[in-house]
DNA sequence: AGTTGGGATTTTGCATACCAAAACCTGTAT
DNA sequence: ATACAGGTTTTGGTATGCAAAATCCCAACT
């Protein structure tokens, strides 16, 4: 493993490597990419994780998912690999990818790593909102709250991932904000067959969070998120007797 | 992107997919696996950029990688997707892979991010550690006081690691343990440069720490280690003038 | 009945070859 | 210097082949 001296083939006069080339840093891609594949087929098969058409447990064949999404072995393979390192499937060598089936624990787990991440996050965001950005927060609060009137569950679920994630934007810690997303979406996974019962309560401590924002309340806007997402976790526990399926 | 019915093609009658069959859930892999292509290329090219063999910007070009290993493109580049979305590599569309490269404001982005979870953890760690896990802690960090006696700066790096990392498995949360290994393996790349300096006080705060930890102090516990890691983020803004290359 | 054992079949994991499109490099003409 | 044109490299994806491993099925045996 330790590797010996011989460097990479440093090919010919014609290599194209520049190590130290100044380029401009900041200027990122502006123009419009044609979305690699393994990004296309990763997507997919999220959006079929997480909607249940691919339940947990089940074995994902290579070929088969291939042949239904029309593309080759290598970017399913691709992006299996980076759904495995994120969570959602598991990948056991020499057998293939299983959908990943959350176990209660786990679920526990992820709520305790979220509480500890939004926690911090609302801090941060208390300390450097600016009028705008709570301006915009109420924007994503009233979404939600008209979703919770009109009982759309699948809009509720989204208008509060945004207004999260857009808090997690505010920090100006992009990190904290991968991090969160990551954590938010397993959560979500495992969360939204029971995310009806909690919605009124959840919904007010948000309006009571971004006053504590708008005042750079850091402190207050802390304790709120810290209880808001336990308060999550105990909804987690005391849930019906919706445990199986 | 919003799927019809079609489901996956059914195949055969001699079809596999057995999705609620009643596994023995708990036992786990015992017999030892010949180790994937992938995870060892995986495994070699982190080693090679955390020591700077491969330095960040380089053009990481996979035709020269797979020659170096002596392995096939694919397994190349399945291992470069997953540094990718562990943060060591950068993939640009139609480019191909580039060396990370560290700026300022995202370790001091990280080195925040490491200071919450890991607080986290020794809240909970304090919280559940038997009296075997307090010996074992002293090891660890009579492990650290020898390297530092004997100034082996690796060996320093490595039980610093070690103690952190048995800390987060004592938690008992998979999850709060897998991401801080996530985060402080890439902190540690970029800090491993100006290490050196602070030793002396991190290891008395360690020994603070695991005395707190000792006596199910989870509030004195936590509140060291939040010293102990926002005391790192400040070293490595105080450094000395290392900031280049 | 229940278990054991031996193929037959699948599926993975990796290698190899090939190709279009994109990006890069370079040299030349302006 | 700038711009353009052409050649080269590299990616991203397809297709194919194949050994090893895992699974399944079915028949023989306690």
């Amino acid at each position: 493993m330790t590797q010996t001296a011989s460097p990479l083939p440093e090919r010919g006069p014609t290599g194209r490597r520049t190590a130290k080339g100044s380029l401009a840093a900041k200027s990122a891609q502006r123009v419009e990419r044609p979305a690699p594949l393994r990004q296309v087929v990763y997507d997919a098969l999220a959006e079929l994780i997480i909607n249940r058409t691919l339940e947990p447990g089940q074995h994902l064949v290579e070929a088969d998912l291939a042949e239904y999404l029309g593309v080759s072995r290598q970017p399913v393979r691709e992006a299996l690999q980076r759904l495995q390192t994120e969570g959602w499937v598991d990948l056991r060598p020499a057998q293939g990818a299983f959908v990943h089936m959350p176990t209660d624990e786990e679920a526990d787990q992820l709520l305790g790593v979220r509480a500890v991440l939004e926690t911090h996050s609302a801090r941060l965001a208390a300390g450097c909102a600016s009028e705008a950005d709570v301006a915009r927060l109420w924007e994503l609060q009233n979404a939600g709250l008209e979703a919770l009137a009109a009982d759309d569950s699948e809009g509720l679920v989204s208008a509060n991932a945004d207004l999260h994630a857009f808090l997690t934007e505010l920090t100006g810690n992009a990190v904290l904000a991968e991090l969160i997303g990551l954590v938010d979406r397993r959560v979500r996974w495992y969360y939204t067959p029971i995310a009806r019962p909690r919605g009124h309560d959840a919904w007010h401590e948000h309006a009571e969070l971004i006053e504590a924002v708008a005042a750079h309340d850091v402190d207050k806007a802390e304790k709120i998120m810290a209880h808001h997402t336990e308060r999550t976790r105990q909804a987690f526990h005391e849930r019906p007797e919706a445990a199986r399926e």
